[in-house]
DNA sequence: TTAATTTAAACAAACGTTTAATTAACTTTT
DNA sequence: AAAAGTTAATTAAACGTTTGTTTAAATTAA
């Protein structure tokens, strides 16, 4: 599918309101507003509403995934710091497209829109496969310890940004953090995120139990 | 509020609608159908659509808390083992009541619907108050390092066990488990993800950066 | 009798999608 | 280069459903 600047319009204005609204909860009319566009058009382009769904879907999914192959294919880096760039690029991934990222996180709480759920399991299956790569590199290498299970490496990896990124309007609350801007917070988000799960892999991905 | 027997039908049949298809997605006929009542009960019992979002939270809320504050009390265990208490607590709670949790997830993606949204901001506050005092305590007793940050420490924790719960069937799919019953498989999740994050957390909570 | 529950029917509003007419953009023919 | 022809883009209006909620009558319980 190539991407025309009204298409592209219309999918950037949808990816906004799902992330805000749901799915369901936000009317083609509101999407047609505020992309500029009239009603119809919505139709026109890509059939139905659901079918924007999954061309946003596919149009962020693209770009995603090319990224991430680039990044580990660098050989100048150990595994370890590879692993490290692995996480600043999850949180920044996180960070850059959270109104995605929250579409993708209530996708995946159903079962409903199977065409959507196929791309989500190609997609995971695939960045596993790339993960499983690195971590199979540093091992031969002796970098890392033997015995890594790294569904639950990466539950813990995508879980903690996940959850604090599409939460972080409490986190500010609990603590008090309600004076900085939103570009501090982020900044100062995505610091504290780093360091803590840098720390975390090294200890999952190095240490004995 | 007290739970009569009809009003505990449609709440129940409005949690697994709502945890299958969303809020907005669910239309008040299906649970009535579902509970087996006149559509206009809903109506009658609860106020609106929105007021028995909010019952259910209520209901559900009351409950989470207690069996929490109970177990932080046990004078018996150390620190580290009422950690432990604590992470296999937080992994029943979201294996038994999956659509709960669902639920309450994608209303943390959103905003919109506030009287839920401040619910959740104080289930959140007085959780973390709890483990709060149980990393204190644990720190005065010389078990726990200085210096965490508890927050960040609870995003890995409820994130990791909600992204894992919430996408087992990639899971299953991924790591070829297919062949596991149900209840085969939850065990084996419970099992691995107990262990993973006692592991992290005592790596949290007493290695040294 | 009175109050609480339950019902089927009706309500207006909102929904996703389609239609048919109009305008714009581009191609071909002269 | 202008006119005619053809396809694509855009529009306002209408379509038939589905939506959440209300009503007013009927049934049950106290």
């Amino acid at each position: 599918m190539e991407y025309s600047e009204k298409k592209v319009q219309i999918m950037e204005a949808a990816e906004q309101l799902f992330a805000e609204k749901s799915f369901d909860g936000t009317p083609v009319r509101d999407i047609a507003d505020k992309a500029g566009v009239n009603l119809a058009m919505i139709s026109y382009y890509f059939g139905s509403k659901e079918k924007l769904l999954e061309a946003l879907f596919n149009y962020r999914a693209e770009t995603g995934i090319l990224k991430m192959e680039s990044m580990l294919l660098d050989k100048s880096q150990t595994s370890l710091q590879k692993v490290n760039a692995l996480i600043d690029f999850y949180i920044d991934k996180f960070q850059n497209q959270t109104c995605f990222h929250k579409i993708m996180s209530r996708e995946q709480l159903h079962n409903q829109r199977n065409e959507i759920a196929v791309l989500i399991q190609q997609f995971k299956k695939r960045n596993q496969e790339l993960v499983k790569q690195l971590i199979l590199e540093g091992q031969k290498k002796g970098e890392f310890k033997k015995n890594i299970d790294i569904p639950l490496m990466m539950a813990t990896l995508i879980g903690t940004v996940s959850h604090l990124v599409t939460t972080q309007h409490f986190y500010k609350e609990i603590n008090n953090l309600q004076s900085l801007s939103d570009d501090e917070f982020k900044i100062h988000i995505k610091k504290k995120l780093s360091h803590h799960l840098k720390f975390l892999f090294k200890a999952i991905l190095t240490h004995e139990a």
